[in-house]
DNA sequence: GTGGCATAGTGAAATTTTTAACAATATCTT
DNA sequence: AAGATATTGTTAAAAATTTCACTATGCCAC
């Protein structure tokens, strides 16, 4: 754990960082060794100085006159996201979305490693899915304490996400990444991140009808 | 489309307004009439404040001393965001997360209609899914010149994202949702979208580190 | 080694966003 | 119909975030 300067790091500067990662990556594989604050905000569409505000949060990363070099910036970063680890991952809901992140193969790349997967339905329940079987959710508490998991996806229908989150709550989970587009309710030592993607369609959907308003288009 | 009493409205305004809307369609469905901006608040995790900000940037639904006609309210959102239209989408890249979202009922719910599917992949163009037949990429722009289409979703993988953007872009289309992790270049009055729910992974594992840091743990 | 150059790190300013406070006003009660 | 009450719309203050401007410093050429 990186000693951080400040206490409270803004949520946009962790979503950046993880961006920079990406980008870091990519420049990576292309054989670049060093980088500038210039050219890094350049590919990653922001601006230099919130690069290097972003990066002060955790420490000093760069050579003055130099810039970042690639390789140890990105592990400086995903040292200081936590994310020097593997981090056990157990989901709720199989069903179209679950399958396709049990599936896809970008969670464990990044060190998310799902161990458990669960579901209500009785005809799920014992087929296998990219290797793991499919467990009913009634023993995930008993099953998660088995393994060491400490995050929990939800992907079950808007209206069963709570009930997915209490079994979740019950197993111990510290986080909580729910893709149902419903609030939850959770201790507040507990992380609950939402996804659902229909808000970005809803703000192109906006942008368009401003960008023909302002006769852009 | 309504009158805007101010001419930049926050990113965040638009995506909060997602989030009232999706309460508040789960009031009505409960039956729910009437609600204040502090119950509303309360049932979105923000402060009731920010609800009627939020509002005011597209005008005055309310009714002072009673609160918020539920219907009328949901409406007017919707209306302001400019969702009291369909918009045709296309989608390209038919691979797990293509078929999910071709096979989820959620965008069509929400009034954004697949009109296309298209892939580079001889063994998966001629497919059916979900009733759409999919196409090579390379005749996206005249198929989409046929159809009225708006918005174009991405699902290839990253280091095809551009090349389906161009196609797009080529097309006319007035808006993308990028789910590739890959930053993609396009014409300013073209609204782009980026889809990465690794970042809410990325965020929670954060918050666990910080949590333990902290004792909270 | 010294000087010039490039670029990181940083404190201050500007901007944006959120929150609080309150004045305006519909509805309800009597 | 007047007054009480509740809650909006709005203005002002506070907080957070981003950008700017500048200082510090490591590297390279000579
Ligand atoms: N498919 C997509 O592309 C997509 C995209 C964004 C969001 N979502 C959201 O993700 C969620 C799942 O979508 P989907 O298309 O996979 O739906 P789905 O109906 O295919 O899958 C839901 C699964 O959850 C299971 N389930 C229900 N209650 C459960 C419980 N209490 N415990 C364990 N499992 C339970 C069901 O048996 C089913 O297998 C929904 O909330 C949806 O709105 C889906
Ligand atoms: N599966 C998930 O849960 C998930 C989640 C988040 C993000 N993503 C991202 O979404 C993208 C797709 O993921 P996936 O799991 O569906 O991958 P996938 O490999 O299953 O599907 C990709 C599809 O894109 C097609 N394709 C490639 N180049 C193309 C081109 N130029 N034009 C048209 N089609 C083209 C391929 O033929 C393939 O069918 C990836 O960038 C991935 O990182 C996936």
């Amino acid at each position: 754990m990186p000693h951080l300067k400040h206490d409270r790091i803004p949520r946009a500067t962790i979503s950046r960082l993880a961006i920079y990662v990406q980008e870091l990556e990519g420049m990576e594989q292309q054989g670049v060794k060093v980088v500038s604050s210039e050219k890094l905000a350049n590919a990653c569409g922001v601006n230099p100085s919130q690069i290097r505000k972003d990066l002060a949060y955790f420490g000093e990363f760069g050579v003055r006159g130099v810039g970042y070099y690639v390789f140890e910036l990105k592990e400086a970063i995903k040292q200081s996201l936590g994310l020097d680890k593997t981090w056990n991952v157990v989901l709720v809901g199989v069903g179209n979305l679950g399958r396709a992140l049990l599936r896809h193969g970008v969670l464990r790349k990044r060190g998310f490693i799902i161990v458990g997967a669960f579901d209500c339905d009785p005809f799920k329940i014992g087929e296998e899915i990219a290797g793991l079987e499919v467990i009913c959710s009634s023993k995930l508490p008993a099953k998660t304490n088995e393994l060491y998991v400490e995050i929990g996806i939800i992907t079950t229908p808007p209206e069963r996400a709570q009930r997915a989150a209490n079994y979740l709550l019950e197993a111990g989970i510290k986080g909580i990444v729910n893709f149902a587009p419903a609030r939850i309710n959770a201790p507040s030592n507990v992380s609950v991140e939402y996804v659902d993607f229909i808000h970005n369609l809803f703000s192109v959907a906006f942008n368009i009808t401003q960008n023909q308003a302002k006769g852009l288009i």
